[in-house]
DNA sequence: CTAATATATTACTATATTCAAATATATTCA
DNA sequence: TGAATATATTTGAATATAGTAATATATTAG
């Protein structure tokens, strides 16, 4: 519980989270649609996945990142109040709408690849 | 809410927050029960304080803290995740123990201040 | 007023956490 | 196979947090 706390007690990780629960995603794309650095991105996700609030699975070279079913069994309560807290934030509503950006253009993990900054830049409102 | 989390996320202040849900209780209340030092009680109540999940009423020289009711309110899926770690884990409950064992014997502050080594005693298992 | 007591704060040390740059590993594709 | 890509890990610097001892502030009792 304090482990899980923890991970939950960083802007960061509750970004991620937040763009986790709409859709399992890939490493590359947690990192284009939050603009945070590589390394970043993978340190949060392992935090996170040990505290079990995310699970991965590979697919290839591609790693994708999901809500872990155990956490959203074991702690609907801390889930609702994320939620609440997620459409809240004006930032975080940002977070969305580049998601909400990135998927609607069709976007994925191939575009990325080719040109990571013309994608950012897209998805920016 | 990351304020909120992060002041949940840590033993002692758990610890006392547990406390506190059963009755509102002085420092040195807390410190004898906890059997914590009285710079580190005070410290994480103030945290807990400016987190507003306990608030604090003065009565003389003795201060009370006690769970706001905004915390309360605002945050129950939290506080039933809480509830349930604490009846799960045994240190918890040992302290909830100490508590009972305090409340039982009719002891208060001023049994405290005459002599706090004794109350420490008679409250352990 | 003075001594004693309850709580808060400060100063210091130890530990943990964050970020970013560099490096390592694994996978795909030409 | 070898080059390129995706992700993970390591490292070091900066910052934050926890704990403790000592000190400060407030309050009560005598």
């Amino acid at each position: 519980m304090i482990e899980l706390l923890k991970a939950l007690a960083d802007e960061n990780r509750l970004r991620i989270i937040q763009l986790i629960l709409q859709k399992e995603l890939c490493v590359c794309e947690i990192e284009t649609i939050l603009n945070m650095n590589q390394s970043n991105v993978s340190r949060h996700l392992s935090k996170l996945k040990q505290a079990k609030i995310i699970e991965s699975s590979k697919d290839g070279q591609w790693v994708h990142y999901g809500i872990a079913p155990g956490f959203i069994e074991n702690y609907p309560g801390i889930l609702e109040h994320l939620k609440v807290f997620f459409q809240g934030e004006s930032s975080f509503r940002k977070d969305l709408n580049s998601y909400k950006k990135y998927t609607s253009m069709g976007l994925n993990c191939t575009d990325i690849r080719k040109d990571p900054e013309s994608v950012k830049i897209k998805i920016q409102e």
